[in-house]
DNA sequence: TGACTATTTGGCTATATTACCAAATAAGCA
DNA sequence: TGCTTATTTGGTAATATAGCCAAATAGTCA
């Protein structure tokens, strides 16, 4: 494996792992809607401020978010909305899954009424 | 937050976790190619086999790969390819994370010139 | 059955992540 | 300047993750 191919995936990673938090997935779909400052997203995930901060510091990091200053107030903006058509990818496996757990749960009620 | 919205993002936050790692992401790759078995992963990533089949396993519990055992292989196939219009949307991040990147270099360039 | 191959599991250590609290910063205003 | 508000940073403890090795399983074939 090459550094290069590696540090590719290593990066990628570094992105997913930074959306890869339900505070944080929470987050990036409120700021969809326009950006917000760290006391909305506070109130939002029901957080120790502080940890917000973090979450958002990850977030930022990695590029997902930008933040801009107004007086004392920072208020966080998505950089880019196609995180969105991620969670909607996600939410597709979800719902394959759930479809997988009922087509089991069915047969088990079949069997035992066989039985 | 009512329990049921938490463990909306908490399950969406697990199926993201599980596609957050280097290894994992190149094995999603390549299965998109088509079914692989454990010791062709391994190749590929370089690592232990028993530690790239705890990273299958991950991938299994979150419903993104299934199993079909042929023998003593085992094969591992990608459930849904539409993780990888996620990687896509991943590289965009990047691109335009590097094309900011980019800009403050250039910016310190002309700095150090003037300077 | 016994040996061989492919894979998984258990145990362990090192490292990373998360959350909270308390303290530090930074901006605005009396 | 001193007070107040919004946010970040540092410290710390609990938990989760990742990697390797060794041992256990499972299937094949002689």
């Amino acid at each position: 494996m090459e550094p290069l191919v590696k540090q590719k995936y290593e990066t990628r990673a570094a992105i997913m792992k930074a959306l890869a938090h339900p505070s944080r997935l929470m987050m990036v779909e409120e700021l969809e809607k326009g950006p917000r400052c760290v006391c909305e997203l506070q109130e939002l995930v029901g957080a120790d401020m502080s940890t917000v901060s973090k979450h958002l510091a990850v977030m930022k990091n990695a590029g997902l978010v930008y933040d801009v200053k107004q007086g004392t107030t920072v208020y966080y903006h998505l950089k880019t909305s196609c995180v969105l058509d991620f969670i909607a990818c996600v939410d597709r496996v979800i719902e394959h899954n759930v479809a997988h757990q009922v087509k089991i749960a069915r047969c088990c009620v079949r069997s035992v009424r066989h039985s």
